[in-house]
Parts: C-alpha cells; sequence; structure tokens
DNA sequence: AATGAATGAGGATTCATTCAT
DNA sequence: GATGAATGAATCCTCATTCAT
C-alpha cells in the first residue's frame, strides 16, 4: 500500500531545504537536485510536488512570508499600547527566526526572482504593502497623518538593515538591528512631541 | 599596424552593455553572447578583454560605484553649508543617472554577486563604508556624536528606497525618494534641537 | 521505480566506446559527443557516469590495462616451463585482442595523457612496473642475476613495436611482433648458455 | 625599410618555441598564442610564416629530426670500426641534445601527429627508416644476414627506451639508455660468436 | 614586416525536465 | 509514491584564423 499523506511532509521538506540551498550558496543559481538531495529526495520527485523549479521557489517566498506574517500578527496579538505594537512589527522583523543569514541572503534573491517572476513580483508586493499597512495603522495613534511617511521611513531602513546585514561577514545582530530602528522611532516620535 | 587603441573603448561598450542587459533582465542569468551583442562586438572579444563573465561583472560594478562615487563628489565640492553636503550626498543616490531602473536592477545583483564572489564583496563593502563615511562627516557639523548613528539610518533608508523602488512598476522617483530620506533627516535635525 | 542496473552497462558501452574514437582518430581530440554518440547515448549521461572527460579516459585506461593484465594472468596460469611463463608474458601483449591498430593507438594517447594527468601516469606506471616484473620473475629461473637487465630489454622491444606498429599502415601483426621480441629472448638465452 | 632577413629568424624562433611548448605541456594542445608568445612574435606572423598550426608543427618535427640526423652523420663520420658505427647511431639518439625531457615529450606527440596528418607520418617513417638502415649497415659487418633482425631489435629497443624515460619522474638519463641499449648490442655479437 | 583586433565555430559541462518502471 | 535513467538545450570559454593598418 502507498504511504499516505506524505505530501505535505515532501512539499515541507522541500520549501525548507530551497531556502537554506539558497541561503548557503547565496544566489538562485540552486539546482532542483541540490534541493532535492538536501530534502533526502530525488529531483524526480520535487518536480512531482511542485511542477518546476519556479514553482518550487514561489513555495518557498510563501513559506517564508508566512512565517514572517505570522510572527508579526503574534507580536501585535500580545501588544498592549500603541508603541508596544510597533514595536511588535519591527521586532517580527528581526526575530531570530527571520534575521538569519540564510534566510536574508533568501530574502534577496527573492527580490531578484521578483525581477522575473510576476508571481513573486506580487508576492513581496504583498510583503512589502503589508509591512507598511501594519506600520502605518500602529503609528496612527501616536503619529496621526504623520504616521504614513514615518511607516515609510520605517519600512525602508527595516530593509536598508537586511541589505546591511546581508553583505557583513558576521552573524546577523536581530537585536541590535531592531533597536535602531526603534531608536529611528523614537526620533519620530520626539520630532511630534517637540511641535 | 592595426586598428590601435581599440581596448578602452571596448570595455566601455561592454560594461555598459553589462548594466543595461543585467538591469533589463533584471538578473546576473544574462549571458555573455548577449551582453556582447548589445555591446555590438562578439562573444569571443568579450573574454578577450575581460577574462571572463565574473570579471565583465566586476568592471561594471567598478564602474556603477566611480560613477556613483563620481556624483557625491561633484555634490560635495559644490556644497557650501553642512546641510548641503549631506543633501548632496543624499541626492547624488538618487540624480538621473544612478537612480534608474536599470541601474536599480543593476545594484540589487550586485548584493547578489557579492555573495559568490569575494572581489563583488569587497567593492560593495567599499561602497557602504564610503557612503556612511561621508554621511558621518557631513552630519558631524550638525549632530555632534549622534552623527554616526544618523548616518546609519540615513544610509539604511536609502539603501531601503532602492529596494522599494528596484520592485516598483512605474519609473523610479528621484526626486521624491531624495525628499523622503531628507525628510527623515529633518527628524534628526529637530530631535537634535528639541533637546 | 525506474530502468535499473543501467550504470555497468552504460560505463561499460562508453569505455568501449572511448577505446574505439581514440582509435579511429588517433588522438585525445575526440569529443564527449562522439564518445557518447558511438555509446549510443547522450552526452550528458556520459558526464553523469563519469564526471568529466578526463574520468572517462581513465576509466577507459583502466579498463585497456585490466584486459592486458588478465590476458597476462591467463597465460601464466596455463604456462607449465619457465620458458612457457615468459613466452605468456610477451605473448599477451600481443595477442589479437590488446594488439589491434585501435588499441595501440589508444596506448600511445595513454602516454600522452600521463604527461598531464597524474592518475593516468599513475596507472601507466603500474602497467610498466608489472610488465617488468613479470619477465623478471619469469626469467629468473633462466638467466638468474641478469634477468632484471634482460627483462629491462625485453619490455623495451615490446614498447618499441608498439610504437612501430602504431605508425604502419597495414594491420599490426602480433605474431610477428611476439617472434622478433622472442628471438630477442632467445639472444638472452643464448648468450647465457654462451659462458 | 622592412628589416630584410627576419624570417630565417623568426622561423626559427618559431620552430624552438614549438619544441619547448609541446614539450612543456606534454601535448599537442599547445595553442598558437603560446608559441608565438614563448617566441617573442605576435600569433598573426606565426601564421603569415607558416600558414597555419600543423604546419609550424611540421616544421619542429623536421627540426627534430634534422638534428637527429646531423648527430647520426657526425657520429658516423667520426668512427673507425664498424662497432664504433653502431655505437655511433645509438648514442646520436642519446646525446644530451636529444635526449632531453622536452625532446622526448615532443618525439611522443609527433607519434601522435603522425596519426592525424599525413605528412607528420612521412616523416615519421623516414625517420623509422632511416634509423633501421644505419642499424642493419652498421651491423651487417658484424653480423652479416642477421644484421636486419638485430637492426630490428636494437631500433625497437631505443623507441622503448624514449617511452619509459618519457614517462619518469627523473631527468632522462642518456648515458645509461644508450648503455642498456649497448648491452643489447653485445648480446647479439655474443650470440653470434657462440655459433 | 608585424601587430592587435576581431570573429565564430566547437567543445566541455550543467541542469531542468521527462519518463518508464 | 518514488526513483534512477536519460535527454538536449544552453552557456562559458578557447582558439585557429583572418584582416586592416
Amino acid at each position: 500500500m502507498p504511504k499516505l499523506g506524505m505530501e505535505p511532509i515532501r512539499r515541507a521538506a522541500l520549501v525548507k531545504a530551497t531556502i537554506a540551498e539558497i541561503g548557503a550558496r547565496g544566489s538562485l543559481d540552486v539546482t532542483v537536485a541540490q534541493i532535492a538531495k538536501a530534502a533526502g529526495v530525488s529531483s524526480g520527485l520535487a518536480h512531482h510536488y511542485f511542477g518546476g523549479k519556479e514553482d518550487i521557489f514561489l513555495a518557498a517566498m510563501r513559506h517564508t512570508l508566512t512565517v514572517y506574517g505570522a510572527g508579526v500578527r503574534a507580536g501585535l496579538a500580545a501588544a498592549g499600547t500603541p508603541r508596544d505594537r510597533v514595536e511588535a512589527v519591527v521586532k517580527a522583523g528581526f526575530s531570530p527566526e527571520n534575521f538569519r543569514a540564510e534566510v536574508i541572503a533568501a530574502w534577496l534573491n527573492f527580490y531578484v526572482l521578483a525581477k522575473t517572476s510576476l508571481p513573486a513580483r506580487r508576492l513581496l508586493i504583498v510583503y512589502q504593502s503589508r509591512l507598511r499597512s501594519n506600520l502605518r495603522h500602529a503609528l496612527r495613534p501616536l503619529l496621526g497623518p504623520r504616521a504614513a511617511a514615518a511607516a515609510e521611513r520605517v519600512a525602508a531602513q527595516i530593509d536598508g538593515l537586511y541589505l546591511r546585514e546581508g553583505l557583513a561577514a558576521r552573524d546577523p545582530d536581530g537585536a541590535r538591528a531592531a533597536a535602531e530602528v526603534l531608536a529611528g522611532l523614537d526620533l519620530e516620535l520626539q520630532a511630534k512631541a517637540a511641535r
């Protein structure tokens, strides 16, 4: 009798392997064979479940974004004050789970993939929109009409830190990066207060 | 005697074509043949002058950084006040010359290349260092000891805007991007003043 | 389940094709595509099983040496007298199986390959050592301390005949070549006797 | 005014460079550019003087054979006894001038070239014929009707030693090789005497 | 006489993808 | 469900050769 329910297990393993391989090699020049091997299956099976290489990449992107999104939601759920909410959004991006070298490298390559693949672009645009939207909503009670511009600045700073850490030799320091962003946030609040 | 002095001409043409092709395709998956064709020469000649594909990429990076660096220097030379100096550094990154879709796409891919190629990484690290250094020096008279942190924030914001615009469908709007960064700069100055 | 156990079959076919192609063209300038085609497979498969061109060549060398070695062993096993043993070693090298134009040409090119490839050199040195060792042992009972020098002479003569026949237009005549070498052997024995 | 009489100089330099490069790399996979560079000229000039790569190789062969032939003639001219004449022929092949690693490697590759190039084959056949002819004539007074077979044996042994030394790691030892061949010659003479 | 420029064919190698079992 | 077999297109790179000057 055939093994039942293997599909979700295989898919998860392949997605995980994909992120790991893209991260390790730092590029999309990862072969299906490498991914499959890392996942402990044959390359044929990878195609069987995903259809093609791009679909594997897209699944990996979706997974990354899902994990990130879950982190944001969890943070927001636990947040009390408006300030807490902003911090939750920021810190989700720099959590140990997301702000790892391998995941950062994968992110960068997802941006590249988005140049070629429309679905990938859509996925990234959704991410960018959500990030900004989350920040805007969290900042609104604090900054009022200036929330939108501030959200934009904070979002850009977050992305810029990903780029910076992606290049660094050392392991990325999520706590420090988050602190830097929050320091920027303080500026926004001080400026408001200074009025 | 043969046709002499072709080398610099060909190299320049190939470098330009490389940036254009990476920009157009949005990835490093550009063939030497494509680049050569765009430059109006044979693929053999590209290898003849550069040695290999990576060397072509590196030359394109160097060129991009050189153009950027020249823009910064020109801006700084024309700047009078400290504030002018900061604006010059920021605006150089968003000048119509640099902040074009194709160059932005090339930048993104240079970051990817840096994952694989040590010379590429070195080049990008030099860029990051210079950008921050320029910003720090320009901000010092305005912010004193806070200049370093502010420079870091501004730099991250600049990189983040590259990432954002790299994804956007519309043509990048350098003026707007520069204005956003300068708005962030104003916050830094206000916060200082608010003390 | 896929078609299983193809690997040894393909490897054997590719090795055979390699010797045939090197022999036919008389040089190592044989393309993997030619070899693969002669073996009835795609060039990709050749790489799949061997890794690269040099590995294919090495496998062909190993095969040639193995066949030769088996011939020697078979001859020795059937030999009764010391003289028979010497003849067995000599004749193995000139058997119809080994002393064919195509194999002779392959041998010559293996010597060339040995200049570039360390594994190839090792293989050939093993062959040279074994040949001499076989001859020495077989000659010892007949010539005593002179066996070593005699073995050296006989071995050189064998190799020289390969070179001569490799150049000739006509098909190589193993029987005649063996007879020439055995005539040289007789000289060695006569000289001994003449003491 | 053009430089006059450059042709023989250039040709000689290119021929010498060809042998050196084939010897150094141990294969015919030597580029015209390498040869030209080693000769201190442009690759274009090499074609200008020789027409093509194969012609360069042939010229190198001819030169090698000419040097060898001159050595034989010089040795024969100085030889007094028949035995001296045989020794002269043998020693010519193992003179320091000819029995160098680089020349030995070139020889081997000339045999390979002969598989592809008819002129090359003809040249090598001429060499083989002359060698055997020289040996036969020198041996005739000593061995009478057995001279032909003996010449064949000696010639094969010489070629075999080239093959052996071509593979060895150490520098070829011409004196030792010549001694080995002459030891074989002594056998021939002893056998004769033993009748 | 001599050169650097330029080409383009050819070849090793990689890899996504398909398929039979 | 899963695999190894197999393909062939794609690409980098090399190099003999030609040519204008």
